[in-house]
DNA sequence: ACGATCAATGTAATCGCTTACATTCAAGCT
DNA sequence: AGCTTGAATGTAAGCGATTACATTGATCGT
């Protein structure tokens, strides 16, 4: 090929589409797999009906008479018939399949969240798909669009800084999202959540009014996480409200698990003079937090507020 | 239709498959819905190549030139292609896709561990469907046919109950299958596990060892859970070798979580005597038990010992 | 120079299922 | 009796992607 655009349709006609060509010989039927899994033919043939009725007596029962059903189940049983879902969604352009993407499902918020919405899904006759983006937005994307190939017919997600591409993707293609965990969605989509921030600011007030004037931070890693930047957010604006300064070493970010929230208040800790309140991202660095405290012998909540979210 | 069967192939007989029959008026396409998803046709018309270069440019990049490949890797930018993974399942019978079958979701162990399944599995390049059963046998079966029919190419199950239509359809299937958590699965199918009956027996001789004597179990919920039964049947079986007993009132079955357990606990420490080790069949209810305990003052180990699994 | 060989593309059949239309047949009307 | 109408089935055209074969040039060997 020289030039990459020789006239619009030259190659397309480079051989008229319908011609005078010999038609070449007879195709041998591809690889004759007699594959051991029965389709809607197959019980179709058994059941003496036609693939249609099959369809029909699986999908609009009332429409095929009672007589053919029965022959139909019986062959559905008989082949031991599994209808194939790619197809169906092929044919119908549905797949019957919500997708969620999570940061993780060890955390039992998440996987209390995920069961709960999965028995919901399943009464309405959807089927809820998984994937886990381990707090990465470049893996999430990965996986929405692996769900989004899977084609389902709605997505979950936690929070709303997709990326720029996935958001223009999934804008394109006109599919329903809910973002969970935010006050707000990109292009109106609908939300299930609250302000992080505001409530973070909320609850720091709320230690402020107790007298706390040392007050640090033990945040998740904000980095690709909308949530606890939020939060942190919340946090600094409280403080901002009433002059306080919220230095560097008064802010920790760790990664939600126990041992890096020990970690963190250790951290915390360490500078002169130690904070006498901790807030925290979420529950599981509060629990560690209140793990790490207990074992340094650190008095709580005498010497050291924590609070959770 | 007056008979059921009338001579085999009188319904398609009634008229000749091809015939002189007038051919019905032209037939207008399918609703055209001029849908705002592109595909592969799409993609070759504004790569100016065909269908097949652009399919075998993202399966086999090697064997188009660099320059084609450039300009269908451009329309697939353009238009926001995605590829249809039931369509290409559809063609190819191979989904890239593992199915897992587990009682919940929602308990460290399993949580941990379908986090690392997917992490492999995505490395491997496939892609992992996680159904929950809430330990519940004829749920397990409806998940797994909902996962065959969306044509994962293998099953991962815990234990090894499957009901027998299940079981029939996945060996008729050949699909292959996993098991885990038990020592050995029907028809010889791979196994990651141990065995639960002589894991628990032993944990037994251990508590015996100890000079122990009033011994009770804290089980899960035999029914529909075979791990949960084999455990118990290991207690039984050790306590059996010394000859002691193992009362009805010395066991109680719970489903785990921390609740259930503490009343559990609650239920064995009722009579008298009370017992002076408790086996537990997971450590959700062995940490339910130390719950329990600590609230009723009862001194672990002191005159408790309990023991997780 | 000429057929053989090879690499790169195109053509079109297929996968299993749904569904718009066509076809049949019996019941209902006038 | 002749038509209309409607319920129950059948026929066959897609859905989107893969891939066996065919086709087309170009490169090689003798």
């Amino acid at each position: 090929m020289k030039s990459p655009r020789p006239a619009s349709s030259a190659r397309q006609s480079a051989r008229p589409a319908v011609g005078p060509t010999v038609r070449p010989g007879s195709r041998a039927p591809r690889a004759a797999r007699k594959s051991t899994v029965a389709t809607v033919a197959d019980v179709a043939r058994v059941a003496q009906v036609s693939s249609a009725t099959v369809s029909r007596a699986l999908n609009q029962p009332e429409v095929v008479r009672a007589e053919l059903r029965q022959r139909i189940e019986a062959a559905i049983v008989e082949l031991g018939y599994v209808p194939d879902a790619g197809a169906r969604a092929l044919s119908t352009k549905r797949s019957g399949t919500i997708g969620a993407v999570i940061p993780t499902i060890d955390n039992a918020i998440f996987a209390k969240g995920i069961e709960a919405l999965q028995k919901y899904l399943d009464g309405q006759g959807y089927q809820l798909l998984v994937a886990v983006t381990e707090y990465d937005l470049d893996v999430e994307s990965r996986q929405a669009l692996d769900l989004v190939a899977r084609g389902v017919d709605g997505l979950i997600f936690m929070g709303n800084s997709q990326l720029p591409a996935l958001a223009a993707l999934l804008k394109r293609r006109a599919l329903p999202c809910v973002h969970v965990g935010v006050p707000n969605a990109p292009s109106g989509a609908p939300v299930v959540g609250f302000d992080n921030q505001a409530a973070a600011a909320r609850a720091t007030r709320f230690v402020l009014d107790l007298g706390h004037r040392e007050i640090a931070m033990l945040a998740g890693i904000t980095k690709d996480n909308d949530r606890a930047r939020a939060r942190l957010g919340g946090v600094r604006q409280a403080l901002k409200e009433v002059r306080l300064p919220l230095p560097a070493h008064r802010v920790v970010e760790k990664p939600y698990n126990l041992a890096a929230a020990r970690e963190g208040l250790r951290e915390l800790l360490a500078h002169n003079p130690p904070p006498t309140a901790v807030l925290c991202g979420n529950d599981v660095l509060a629990f560690g937090a209140l793990m790490e405290a207990a074992r340094q012998k650190v008095n709580v909540p005498r010497d050291l507020s924590i609070v959770g979210f």
